[in-house]
DNA sequence: TGACTATATGGAACCGGTTCCATATAGGAG
DNA sequence: CTCCTATATGGAACCGGTTCCATATAGTCA
């Protein structure tokens, strides 16, 4: 069987197709009898209107793009649930971008920045360059970022500046005064994560408040990777004068910590206090101490700005942060020796 | 600026449409001269064809339909990454469409089982009943099965049957006879996973070559998930005459027996030994054994097979088989007790 | 009853590509 | 030099929808 168009529908029912089209998209004054007899046409022929069809002539993809950088890492994965949980309720599809390197970050943005391209943007966790943020902005793409600050577009940010400075300072009220931080890459990341800088500004700022100075010695960069995280701690902790807790970027970070501690036979939490970032499965198997951040519902709501930009096309840019709480578990404890 | 088209480049050029798209689909003879006229136009006006257009006019949608339930699930994640290497690299654009319910499935089963909606549907862990079969081969929509057996169907598989067998096998020559299984459900799951009946399946291979009775009191279903496993892991454990080693369908599975041994005092592996099934990255960190399955193979494999399917449009069916391998790690050791 | 308005409907034009077909031109063979 | 063929090219028709515009019909009011 043939595929079956808009126009044999008309047939079928002795009408033309503009009035099959009106029924479709029950818009307009179509009368009941009509309508029926149309209805009644689709039913019997199992017709089902051609998408592209649909989309060219509109002018609209009905496509959404999502950026995101390694999306297979936990805390992206259940981003991309909370976006998912919106976007199969709409009648948008989302497409996947994988970005892993700045080659093709910048093809992605190239050819996304076309509103012919796609409906809706949605970036994870990379902050536009100036040249970017102006492309975006002319081509008028709707476009909402998650994770990433930047003054010209709708966003969701977790308070990534209190989370550090939480987390810290749980280290200094049991008692820390030597804390270490195993951090990702501040500068030499194409990605330009915004999360990095600001964990970062809020343990030096819990140090500082605490009359704690900052020794740039107890503060060390990797990638988000167990084994680069592993590798780096045993550096911290092999360190002549060792801290004796550690805040880690992510929780991928503070697993990587604490195999090293395993490898050296540091007790935890006795030693060496460990706290996480993220709270991701995983945390909590481990009894992972960490900073729980609402991924999920930060994808979710991401998605809701993002369609509703699509569909009201609002000048209105909109910012919202979502906070970060604290899960105490056992990898945390006042310090025993000193 | 409007939307520049085929016509713009056309006129730009001085040359007709056909002409500018022969050049963009660098096809048939187009002389060299024109071909550098028209790049250049193409160049000036930074020109990028109409997707939507050109999928209606080759009758093409260059999407690939992706069905995964639960698709944020570890073993899934891994897949899902081996799919996005190889379609990244396609033309294909690739859309998740998570199945998290018999409604959800049948919804888009026949959604997607039109050629004129997607090139190409890759079913992840779901068998087509005979009804959905038979729509999708009469809709010679080309389709590819990942983790789900069924004739008729080019498929990639695990050989859960073997594997299933192997992990009991371990635990039998361990020295082990009671040997449990926590299992995800064998038959009220809507997705009718294939892997659970063949973990099953090779289980019991392995307690009758060992002359080892069946005790379906040693059987245990639930969810693949951490909380309902630790519960389930718990009856087991507080059973007259528990088990002395339990095999887990999953490594989430196996977690939760972790738990609940960890709640009951149960010294792992003295009291109680543990094999669980997948090798997710957590199973490092948690040195389980286990039964690894190359996830990103079957899922990179299931991908190529899918692009080859469309382009070549053969009629034959491929059945690939994939090894899964026992990790040793600290779960398991002989029993000391009895 | 006639004029005017509101409602319902058919169908052409359009969205922006691809491809087939007709035609023009150049080059080769006789 | 003429005829034939191969190559290059322009442009109409088409993919399958949506929408605007023109028209027909029914209903309202004086």
């Amino acid at each position: 069987m043939a595929k079956t168009t808009i126009k044999d529908v008309a047939r079928i029912a002795g009408v033309g197709v503009g009035t099959v089209s009106r029924v479709i998209n029950n818009s307009n004054a179509v009368s009941d009898e009509t309508r029926q007899k149309v209805k009644q046409a689709i039913e019997a022929l199992n017709y089902q209107p051609n998408e592209m069809a649909r989309r060219l002539s509109l002018g609209k993809t009905y496509t959404v793009s999502v950026l995101a950088p390694f999306f297979t890492r936990p805390a992206f994965v259940q981003r991309l649930r909370g976006l998912e949980s919106v976007f199969a309720q709409s009648e948008y599809d989302f497409i996947i971008y994988n970005v892993d390197s700045a080659a093709s970050r910048d093809k992605y943005f190239r050819q996304l920045s076309r509103p012919e391209r796609t409906d809706g943007l949605l970036i994870m966790s990379i902050i536009p360059h100036k040249e970017h943020a102006e492309r975006f902005l002319g081509s008028k793409v709707p476009t909402v970022l998650v994770d990433a600050d930047h003054d010209a577009f709708t966003r969701v940010l977790i308070d990534d500046l209190n989370g550090g400075y939480k987390a810290t300072n749980h280290l200094i009220e049991l008692g820390h005064r030597k804390i270490g931080m195993v951090s990702d890459f501040l500068l030499e990341t194409p990605f330009n994560y915004r999360s990095v800088f600001q964990r970062h500004e809020g343990y030096r700022t819990a140090l500082k408040e605490a009359g704690i100075p900052f020794r740039p010695d107890y503060f060390l960069q990797c990638d988000v990777d167990k084994d680069a995280a592993r590798e780096t701690a045993v550096k911290l902790l092999t360190h002549p004068d060792p801290p004796t807790a550690i805040f880690a970027y992510s929780d991928t970070h503070a697993f990587g910590v604490l195999q090293a501690a395993e490898m050296l036979n540091i007790n935890i939490p006795d030693d060496l206090s460990i706290v996480g970032y993220d709270d991701i499965e995983l945390s909590e198997y481990l009894h992972l101490t960490t900073m729980r951040q609402s991924l999920f519902d930060a994808g979710a709501h991401g998605a809701k700005l993002l369609l509703n930009l699509i569909t009201n096309q609002t000048e209105i840019i909109e910012k919202t942060v979502l906070a970060s709480k604290l899960i105490e578990r056992r990898t945390t404890a006042p310090p025993t020796s000193q």
